[in-house]
DNA sequence: TCGAAAGTGTGACGAAAATCATACACCTGA
DNA sequence: TCAGGTGTATGATTTTCGTCACACTTTCGA
């Protein structure tokens, strides 16, 4: 169950892109990979667009020829296998931009996007940014930037996935909950993001049952708690440990 | 223990990088990126350096401001566990660019290079880099799609070693070691690269005794054979159903 | 050419994690 | 207000996989 209450906090309405912009770039969870300028040329080749809650923005094996910029609402992408489990690689928010980035040598897609809430989004056809990125050097300089840190989140999630065991990857998986749906309060860090037990382990690839079992046993060791049916990090060293975490990842990695 | 001789059946010699770039083009194997055009801009900036087997190119934490082109030999990045444990992410041959995407925007490098054999490599230095990108679209074109491919690579490695657990992992590094690494005859797909057990068990995030077993497994059922020490696939078919392959990877992912 | 080092093959064991099963607490909408 | 859907909690069982131990084989360099 995804909370729409909370999610909707932070909704900036319909035509508010530039002021999503502007607020990423200034802002604490600076996500944002773009300069001011190159977000303008951006915004004056998208096409608006709004997605209901649970619909699909892409599939896999569509062929891909869009790029996405998220102006309001939260954007999942996966991979599934083929018995139906999925592994969830993002969590898009406003100010995000996404989509197969081989868009720009016309392959298809190698995940789905599903709209986790009601969306707006910005829609780039490959066909309008490919001039843009052969003659504005800047543009294709921070679009290579932006690609880059794309490949290295990816690499990063593997690693956390990987080495420390299915609780390694769930506590990382709660560090990177911090950035971007957290909100510290005396008794603990709420999350402002509700996700359920089976959301978690889709970010993991493991299942409802052993994420379950992780937290339950958190809970026990008081590293973490529940408030109104959310989790609450009481003892954010404890569940550096489990995944061996240094700090030294940069924000824009070190998230969703 | 690496096949020597095998490896050097490949080798096209010191001041190849020209025949290499051209072989890569029009070969089978196409996995370079780049237009002829574009090598021949990054082979002007490139100080050629050669590397002693085992040697490190750059380690893990290093401040990344190279890229670097393999003229000959073979090269292995991966990343290191805390415990010592190393996860493999990429064998690299003649005709590869690889390096810390992440350069062109100063940062520390996540992942070592290792010599796997005697290598010559063709240094590219960020700061040579950089004004070429910023003036020169169409090298600045192909770099984003080559850095696009990597970060597909990555993923499509992670959903390999997500899905289907360690025999699936070790199913799919084995048809992907057929690309560039193997040769068909009547008996049987045979490799011209010799990893071993623990190479193998690198590549998965697993360990020698696990690799060894499902091999002998898959021995035993007939799926595969060894000779002379080397892994010769017998049953394709066997192999790919483990995996769930569907053979829609381009073959610029589907590689060690 | 001989011995050390590196690699392979396997059994025993246990921990981690998936799977199967069941109970129960909730919303929420007819 | 009650039924059905969704999510949580937890036990029992099985499978997967890593760890340890040891014998055997191959490779390679002094």
């Amino acid at each position: 169950m995804y909370n729409e209450r909370k999610g909707l906090l932070n909704d900036k309405g319909v035509n508010a892109m530039e002021e999503v912009a502007c607020l990423k770039q200034d802002g604490l969870n600076n996500t944002c990979m773009f300069s001011r300028q190159s977000l303008q040329t951006l915004k004056s080749m998208m096409t608006e667009t709004t997605f209901k809650k649970g619909s699909n923005i892409f599939w896999e094996g569509d062929h891909s020829d869009k790029l996405f910029f998220v102006i309001s609402g939260r954007v999942k992408v996966f991979k599934s296998a083929y018995d139906g489990r999925d592994l969830v690689l993002h969590y898009f928010m406003d100010g995000d931009l996404f989509g197969e980035i081989s868009c720009l040598g016309s392959m298809e897609c190698a995940y789905t996007a599903t709209a986790v809430t009601e969306c707006t989004i910005g829609l780039i056809s490959e066909k309008d940014l490919e001039p843009q990125l052969l003659t504005n050097s800047s543009l294709s300089f921070e679009f290579m930037k932006w690609i880059g840190m794309m490949g290295q989140f990816t690499q990063v999630k593997m690693r956390d996935l990987l080495f420390y065991g299915k609780n390694g990857a769930l506590a990382s998986t709660l560090l990177r909950m911090l950035h971007g749906y957290s909100k510290t309060e005396e008794d603990g860090i709420h999350y402002t993001i509700s996700l359920t037990n089976s959301d978690l382990a889709q970010l993991i690839g493991s299942t409802r049952e052993t994420v379950n079992r992780m937290l339950q046993s958190w809970k026990n060791d008081g590293a973490i708690d529940y408030y109104h049916g959310s989790i609450v990090i009481k003892d954010l060293k404890y569940i550096k440990e489990i995944c061996h975490c240094e700090d030294r990842c940069p924000l824009n990695i070190c998230r969703l």
